[in-house]
DNA sequence: ACCCAGGAAATTC
DNA sequence: GAATTTCATGGG
């Protein structure tokens, strides 16, 4: 990936296959808001940046020299979202259509720590209060950035907390699964960093002795926190759609990169909903 | 008032 | 074990 690094902003040229609009608003990510000129503002890893794609070129405003490596990874530059488009578009119709009305979707390399909390909170929930609860919970107990944002609170921040002190956030029987998970996270317990590494099977089991972890969710954590593309979440909206869409496929079919099968899927299911009337 | 929301735990059968 | 109910909260 070529790339420019200047004082404050990191410039990646040539980026294929992105819509930020897509990656960073389509359910896999709740921190970041859109602004009137297209751009995205957000805290990833701590660092707060402005994001903006122009002519194919990738600004990280805000982004300092040292984090070239992060933001690249982030975003995902590195791996060929074109070529897993055209070797899922022949697997189905149906999937070529879906990866061609959402052709930018991008799997983000977000923090594992992060992600297991945001999906711990989307279960029975919707989006809109996803990320209010989310912004309460940065805001609450997260640290205050140099540009007035507030980082996402780590897993010691939070175990030292009790269910009473998580009220503000109004996340109802999700505070005292967030609890846990800070508590098993934070002793040595559970390590996310293990889990990334071990064979799917074990990690998702190991993710799933956290209270209010269940099958959805590891699966999301797995594919959104720690980049197992062969995850795929299947929620209410993933199983009428591989009924529908996909009847003669399984998951095995897919392949190695179902996680983002999974997203064009989802996508294109949310987006024509009387497909399923 | 009623329904649902990127589910999982608790309870019941 | 498989099916049903409960769990908080907010928006439509």
């Amino acid at each position: 990936m070529e790339c420019e690094v200047l004082e404050n902003e990191i410039v990646y040229r040539g980026v294929a296959d992105l819509n930020l609009g897509q990656t960073l608003d389509c359910g896999q990510s709740f921190r970041w808001e859109e602004q009137e000129n297209g751009d995205f503002r957000g805290i990833a890893f701590d660092r707060e940046i402005t994001v903006r794609l122009k002519r194919g070129d990738l600004y990280i405003i805000g982004g300092k020299a040292e984090d070239n490596r992060l933001w690249s990874d982030y975003f995902d530059l590195d791996l060929d979202y074109g070529a897993i488009k055209r070797e899922l578009s022949k697997l189905s119709p149906v999937l070529k259509s879906a990866a061609e009305y959402a052709p930018g979707i991008r799997i983000l390399r977000q923090d594992s720590w992060e992600a297991l909390c945001s999906f711990i909170i989307s279960q029975n929930n919707n989006i809109p209060r996803i990320k209010g609860i989310i912004k309460r919970l940065c805001e609450c107990f997260g640290d205050k950035t140099a540009d007035g944002g507030y980082t996402f609170p780590s897993a010691d921040k939070l175990s030292g907390l009790s269910v009473e002190d998580l009220s503000p956030l109004r996340s109802g029987f999700r505070a005292k699964y967030l609890i846990d998970a800070s508590q098993r996270v934070s002793c040595g317990e559970i390590s996310l960093d293990d889990v990334q590494k071990m064979p799917i099977d074990e990690a998702r089991q190991s993710l799933m002795k956290i209270k209010g972890v269940g099958p959805k969710v590891a699966e999301c954590a797995l594919l959104y926190g720690m980049h197992r593309l062969e995850c795929f979440p299947m929620d209410v909206w993933m199983k009428r759609a591989m009924a529908v869409l996909l009847p003669e496929f399984t998951i095995e079919d897919l392949g190695r990169y179902a996680g983002i099968a999974q997203q064009y899927i989802f996508h294109y299911s949310r987006m024509h909903p009387e497909l399923f009337e």
